[in-house]
DNA sequence: ATGACATCCATAGGATGA
């Protein structure tokens, strides 16, 4: 099984290139973030004519998160417990939360996509609701493995931290300065090894940026970002037997800023692509 | 460089992004 997360920049502008990639990768389900719609607008037929079925969280033009899967989604919910809200100008409760998480189950697997808020600048009301998201998550997947230790969970997307120097490539990075590679944001992130959910990624895929800003050629150089993760329980990440960063589709036509992020799965039944041996 | 590039919406300039 083929699992991958998307920050697809707009799933109307490219949905034809979204399916495509699907198709020729053989994805089994696609957690996608800033689908940047409402579900009456999403692009549903060419997904479903690809043979897969969505569930969309959108609430405006902003954010929005979605999974498109070829086996049933059960479960879903589009947010966490204690999930905070934002909104400019306003204040505590006030705050409506944002399309931001969307939690399915797909063959005994809990999966989330995330859009992890950008945070603007440090400082700034923006960088505090970001530090807070994620704190709330981080609290929900230390309840979600304390009830259910054998749970294979994954936590995916779009987390606006570069976590290690070498994955802030962008120049415009200044420490002390921006958000993304502050050591509050880093702890935050860090914080989630703490709670048993580690990169199931970084392990097998040691380099490689995941994001590249549309200005100043920032792709042609190669100077990026590695913010799209996926972070699996320890039965998920026993599942894993590859994983790769689709550096490629961050080329050609209307690309999205971000490229896809996947790992395979041996769910041990008879539909993975190992060979058989009799 | 108040920029650059891209997306959205009250389709023109503003908000947002990382």
């Amino acid at each position: 099984m083929r699992i991958a997360t998307w920050n697809v920049n707009s799933v109307r502008a490219r949905s034809g290139r979204i399916v495509d990639w699907m198709e020729r990768e053989d994805i089994d389900v696609l957690a996608m973030q800033e689908i940047k719609c409402k579900p009456e607008q999403f692009p549903s037929q060419v997904f479903e004519d690809a043979g897969y079925d969505l569930a969309i969280h959108g609430l405006s033009q902003w954010n929005g998160v979605a999974f498109a899967s070829r086996e049933p989604m059960t479960d879903v919910v589009t947010s966490f417990p204690n999930m905070p809200g934002f909104l400019k100008g306003a204040v505590g409760p006030d705050q409506p939360l944002e399309a931001r998480a969307l939690g399915v189950t797909v063959n005994d697997l809990r999966l989330w996509s995330l859009y992890v808020p950008n945070g603007r600048a440090l400082g700034d009301p923006h960088y505090d609701y970001k530090l807070a998201w994620l704190k709330a998550l981080e609290a929900h997947a230390v309840a979600e493995l304390e009830a259910h230790p054998t749970l294979a969970l994954a936590m995916m997307g779009d987390w606006n931290v570069a976590p290690r120097d070498e994955d802030a490539g962008d120049p415009t990075l200044v420490p002390g300065l921006s958000t993304h590679i502050s050591p509050p944001e880093r702890a935050a992130f860090e914080a989630f090894q703490a709670a048993g959910l580690t990169d199931v990624v970084r392990p097998i895929v040691p380099e490689g940026f995941t994001y590249w800003d549309y200005k100043q050629l920032r792709f042609p150089r190669n100077e990026g970002m590695r913010i799209d993760f996926i972070l699996g329980s320890p039965a998920f990440a026993d599942l894993v037997t590859d994983a790769s960063i689709h550096r490629n589709e961050r080329k050609g036509d209307a690309p999205s800023d971000h490229v896809p992020v996947l790992v395979d799965l041996d769910l041990g039944g008879d539909d993975d692509d190992r060979p058989m041996i009799f």
